[in-house]
DNA sequence: AGACAGGGGAGTG
DNA sequence: CACTCCCCTGTC
């Protein structure tokens, strides 16, 4: 069991919130499937106790060497996003394995968080090596080159999907994805949407999310509504302007800020018309 | 019961 | 740009 003392971080908050999806609470404990690792881990206060990784890996999965309360600084714009800041502080982008991120995000296209995670689970299953921890057994995510059936990956209920996974998985290899973080953010983007299955929203989740992009905005129907509502009036914005737009305004840690108003519209306001008595109320105070 | 859309994307026109 | 289809499943 390794402890160590944090600042500025919600173990919860980072875990739930939509980029990652091999999680699983038990208790006070989650377990917690990234690449060839499984963990568990809990938070109590400014603690947290681990076990299965070491230190330095929690260290930098969890991207705790960066300075939160400067980053959120940065985005801290308007009132809107001031009030989710408050409420989901501690939130921190992961660090991801790049591999892993590009399969999981193919795997989110047209569907809901509980489908992505039975569809993971199942290519892990299917493809990937058994660990255990604490007696409790899972798998490995499957190396790149390692998904090679094409039935199996049916199987994992991947759907029009299956296609793109296998394809990625027979032409990539890991080095080619670490090799984007050394590029611009436009290279980058470009590189991985001549993936099969992968455009402008898959995209910006794996630069965000495993390349560490902090200026990609992944546009989905959620953030599309939330910043038409607040930040154009209601308007119908195209998605390229939302990011344009997202990323002249709340700077490099814009994609913080969309992971941070992705929160508020998703937890706190699951439809349009609550959104827009939130704002409404925001506009009186 | 049966349509319908869900954290998209590719292929057309 | 504006469509349509893609596979599957929970939801109304």
């Amino acid at each position: 069991m390794g402890k160590m003392k944090v600042k500025d971080f919600n173990l919860e908050y980072t875990l739930e919130c939509g980029q990652i999806f091999r999680i699983n609470r038990v208790d006070s404990w989650y377990y917690v499937n990234a690449q060839d690792k499984f963990f568990k881990i809990n938070q109590v206060g400014n603690e947290i106790t681990f076990h299965g990784v070491d230190k330095e890996f929690i260290i930098h999965f969890f991207s705790l060497n960066e300075n939160l309360s400067k980053i959120l600084k940065e985005i801290d714009k308007d009132k809107y996003i001031r009030k989710s800041i408050d409420r989901y502080r501690g939130l921190r982008i992961i660090k991801q394995d790049p591999w892993e991120c590009l399969i999981s995000f193919i795997c989110s296209s047209a569907s809901n968080i509980p489908r992505i995670k039975s569809k993971i689970k199942a290519l892990s299953e299917s493809f990937g090596n058994k660990i255990s921890l604490d007696g409790v057994s899972d798998y490995t995510f499957p190396a790149p080159g390692k998904i090679n059936d094409y039935k199996k990956v049916l199987n994992a209920k991947t759907g029009f999907r299956a296609k793109y996974i296998f394809e990625a998985n027979n032409s990539l290899n890991i080095k080619n994805l670490n090799s984007l973080r050394t590029q611009s953010y436009n290279n980058a983007k470009n590189e991985l949407k001549k993936i099969n299955g992968v455009g402008d929203k898959v995209a910006d989740c794996v630069l965000l999310f495993s390349l560490g992009f902090y200026q990609a905005i992944p546009v989905d129907t959620w953030i599309k509504k939330t910043m038409q509502l607040l930040y154009f009036d209601n308007a119908t914005i195209s998605n390229e302007k939302i990011r344009e737009f997202g990323l002249d305004y709340f700077g490099t840690y814009a994609g913080y800020a969309q992971q941070y108003l992705f929160m508020l519209s998703r937890n706190d306001m699951g439809t349009t018309s609550r959104l827009q008595l939130w704002k409404n109320g925001m506009l009186e105070e």
